[in-house]
DNA sequence: TTTAAAATGTTGACTGTGCAACGACAAGAT
DNA sequence: ATCTTGTCGTTGCACAGTCAACATTTTAAA
């Protein structure tokens, strides 16, 4: 495809973008920016739910038991701690998920999900998941793969330090 | 990983991405926290700026005698009309922009870039460039191309792609 | 004209988030 | 044992952003 440069344009020392390249930069700014946002209304409107909660309740039910620690919800999702009290909390008060004290370690908190955050979960999840795939699976069709491929490129967590999930707890 | 014995009905009844194409999108949002919080960081420690703010200079920088009017702005960026006005209102108070009112239509105002302004837009874009670079077009490296291509197929602007409840549910 | 409807920008109330500091607890060293 | 260091979760503060309601002005309709 791109068999040759600007002849006149050496590619070091200059560490700016060109403006094609900056475009597609902007593109995929705005495509997030366009689709979380809906995204996010569709399941605020249906469900009272926030992205980021919907991706806890989501964790947590796949999580053994249910639960999991906070400090490992914050790690996988995209809140810091404090966030993730705070959302633990919100949750807490509508009854779809609660505390229970850790046994082997007393400082910590696994967040439980009852059965109310259960149904409630899969009930956001057939929101979530039509609205990404109509938003985002489907426009790009056979070109999801490809994709997806590239975005395996691009830095992925900002301390990059995220050691697996071990279920073993 | 999957089993295909059946010809993968890509019908509207299931209208659910599978789990290869819902981990393409859990790499899209998770590429993009991870990006835009870096960026984010580097604008804010280096010149005080943030991702909107520098974006609205940025505009302000091209538009013809160096103002726009806020409601254009809003449009363009991607804050509503009233984190527009805020947005403003900080860049006004440390003397990078100024609000003039619209002769032609005395609701409006133009946000007009002063020299200040326009000085740390362009050191600001410095940073913010060479970022972009690292981040995102360098490891994209000759898949950038593609990749802008994929994403032009994707909902562009918050008031595209908003059908709320469509048929078939 | 008068009147109604829409657009522009602002403000108030609120949400969600991050950072930094903190108390409680755990793990290791002495 | 005690002391030090580190971790988990919480909280105070600050900030940027949204939504709804509003005054002002423009545009369209009667």
């Amino acid at each position: 495809m791109l068999s040759r440069q600007q002849p006149a344009r050496p590619r070091e020392g200059q560490p700016r973008p060109n403006d094609e390249q900056l475009e597609v930069w902007r593109q995929y700014l705005r495509t997030h920016a366009a689709i979380t946002r809906q995204l996010d209304a569709e399941l605020a409107r249906d469900h009272g739910l926030g992205l980021s909660e919907y991706e806890v309740l989501l964790f947590l039910s796949r999580a053994p038991g249910n639960q999991m620690r906070l400090i490992r919800l914050a790690e996988e999702s995209l809140v810091t701690r404090s966030g993730m009290t705070r959302l633990i909390t919100r949750l807490e008060e509508r009854g779809l998920v609660e505390r229970l004290r850790c046994p082997s370690d007393r400082r910590g908190f696994n967040a439980h999900m009852t059965d109310a955050g259960r149904d409630l979960a899969r009930a956001a999840g057939k929101t979530h998941l039509a609205g990404v795939k109509r938003l985002f699976v489907d426009p790009l069709a056979e070109e999801l793969g490809p994709l997806g491929t590239s975005l395996e490129r691009l830095p992925d967590t900002p301390d990059d330090a995220l050691p697996p999930c071990e279920p073993g707890d």
